[in-house]
DNA sequence: ATTAAAGTGTTGCATTTGCAACAAAAGTGC
DNA sequence: GCACTTTTGTTGCAAATGCAACACTTTAAT
C-alpha cells in the first residue's frame, strides 16, 4: 500500500477492499509527461506512489509558475486546484507512479457502508485543511513586497516547519524563483547580499540561516 | 437557520437537532473586534450569520495583510488558516452575529451517526475544495511580476467567476492595494495608465474592463 | 450640522527590480 | 569520456516600483 495520508488508520486488507470500491488504477509516467489536466483524468484524486510532479501554470507569454510540488504520498486533482482551462495542469518531474481514485466515490458515501469509508473522509478534509495552511504560508510569503522580506518569510517558514534553522531546498534556485514570484538574477543578488551580511551561509542547495 | 453552503440539503428540523448536537452558540462582535486568534475560538468552525469580517496578518513592523474577506455565509476557522502565531487574527470588519460550532463535532461522526451528518461533511469538503480554489487564483495573481499583469489577472479572474465585465469591488482600493500585494500609489498609477489606454473605465468601485 | 477619520488621486524621486546577456559549473544521456 | 543541457553566478542598464508627501473627496461619528 502507498504511504499516504488518505489511507491513514486503514489496514492493509481494508485497503484492498477500497481499491475495488474507488475503482483504483495505478499509471506510470515518463519525465515531463502530463499526468492531469482538463482534459486528462479529470474527476479522480491522483496520489504519487513513487516519483515527482508538480502543478505548473503556463500563462499566454510562456511564463511558467509552480503551484505546487508533489512529493511520494502527496495527493493532488481537480478538486485541490483550478484546472479548469487548459493553462494549468500536473506534469511528471520525473518518471513516476500515480495512483488514481474516483473522487465521486470518496465524497459519496456508498451504499455498502463501508466503516473506512469515514475515516478516508476525514483524513481528506485532514489534507484539504493542510493544503490550505501551505498555501496562507505562500500568500504571506508573496504579498511581501521586497525580495528580501519574501526570502527571509520564505526561510522563516521553513524553519518553523522543520524545526531546523538548516534548509534543504526542494528544488533549484531557479524553480525558488518561480516560486516566491520573482527574477532568478534579482534573488541571486539578494541572496548575495544576505551572505554578504552574514544573515546566511550556502553549500549548494543547502541553506543555513543565522541566530 | 443561516444561508450557509455549509447547511446546504439540510432542513431547518435537521438543523435544529444539529444546533444541540454541535453545541452551536450565536456571538455578536462590535466592528474591530476580535473574533478568532490562536487564543479566542481556537477549535471552532465560524460562520458569519450578519456582517463582515476578514482575516487579517500584522507583521513584525506593522504592514498589514489581508488574507481573506468574509461575508455573510462564509465559514472560517483555524482549519481553514494558520491561526498558530500570534499574527494572525480574524477581525469583525462591521458589527456582525457569528455563528460558532465545535469542529470536533463535524469531523468526528457522532455515536448516533445522525444521516445529516455525512451531509455536512460532504458541505465541508466542498468548502475547503472551493477556498483551496480562490487561493490557487489569488498565488496567480500574486506570482505575476508587474502592477500591470496583476491587476489584468485580477479583472480577468473577477470575470470569470461573476460572467461579467463589469466588476464591483468588495472593498475599497486602498484594500484591493494590499491583496494585491502592491504599493497603493504604484497602483493607482497603473490604474491611470490602463485608463488612458482605455482598457477600463471606472465609477467609484465599479470597474469596467473593455473587450 | 460639524468635525474627524478614512479613502482617493497625483507627483517627484530614490531605489529596487526585471531583463538581457554571458561565462562557468554541475548534471545528464549516450 | 564527450557532447549537450540545465543551473548557477554575475553584471549593466532601463524600467517599474515603493515611498513620502499633499490636496481633495467621501464616509462615519457625535
Amino acid at each position: 500500500m502507498v504511504n499516504c495520508e488518505l489511507f491513514k488508520d486503514i489496514s492493509d486488507i481494508e485497503f484492498q477492499k477500497i481499491a475495488k470500491c474507488f475503482n483504483v488504477k495505478n499509471i506510470s509516467y515518463k519525465k515531463e509527461q502530463n499526468i492531469l489536466s482538463n482534459t486528462k483524468n479529470a474527476g479522480t484524486v491522483g496520489i504519487v506512489v513513487s516519483g515527482e510532479a508538480q502543478l505548473v501554470h503556463y500563462d499566454y507569454n510562456g511564463n511558467r509558475t509552480i503551484l505546487a510540488e508533489y512529493v511520494e504520498g502527496d495527493v493532488f486533482g481537480d478538486i485541490f486546484s483550478n484546472i479548469g482551462n487548459g493553462e494549468i495542469s500536473v506534469q511528471a518531474k520525473a518518471d513516476s507512479e500515480i495512483m488514481f481514485l474516483d473522487y465521486d466515490h470518496i465524497i459519496n458515501r456508498c451504499k455498502k457502508n463501508c466503516p473506512y469509508h469515514n475515516t478516508i473522509i476525514q483524513n481528506m478534509i485532514g489534507i484539504l485543511s493542510k493544503r490550505i495552511y501551505e498555501q496562507n504560508e505562500r500568500i504571506e510569503i508573496l504579498t511581501k513586497r521586497t525580495i528580501r522580506d519574501k526570502l527571509l518569510k520564505y526561510f522563516n517558514s521553513r524553519i518553523k516547519a522543520t524545526s531546523s534553522r538548516i534548509i534543504y531546498l526542494p528544488f533549484t534556485y531557479t524553480d525558488l524563483a518561480d516560486y516566491l514570484g520573482i527574477d532568478r538574477a534579482a534573488m541571486m543578488r539578494e541572496l548575495k547580499n544576505l551572505k554578504d551580511e552574514g544573515f546566511i551561509t550556502t553549500t549548494g542547495r543547502i541553506i543555513r540561516v543565522k541566530i
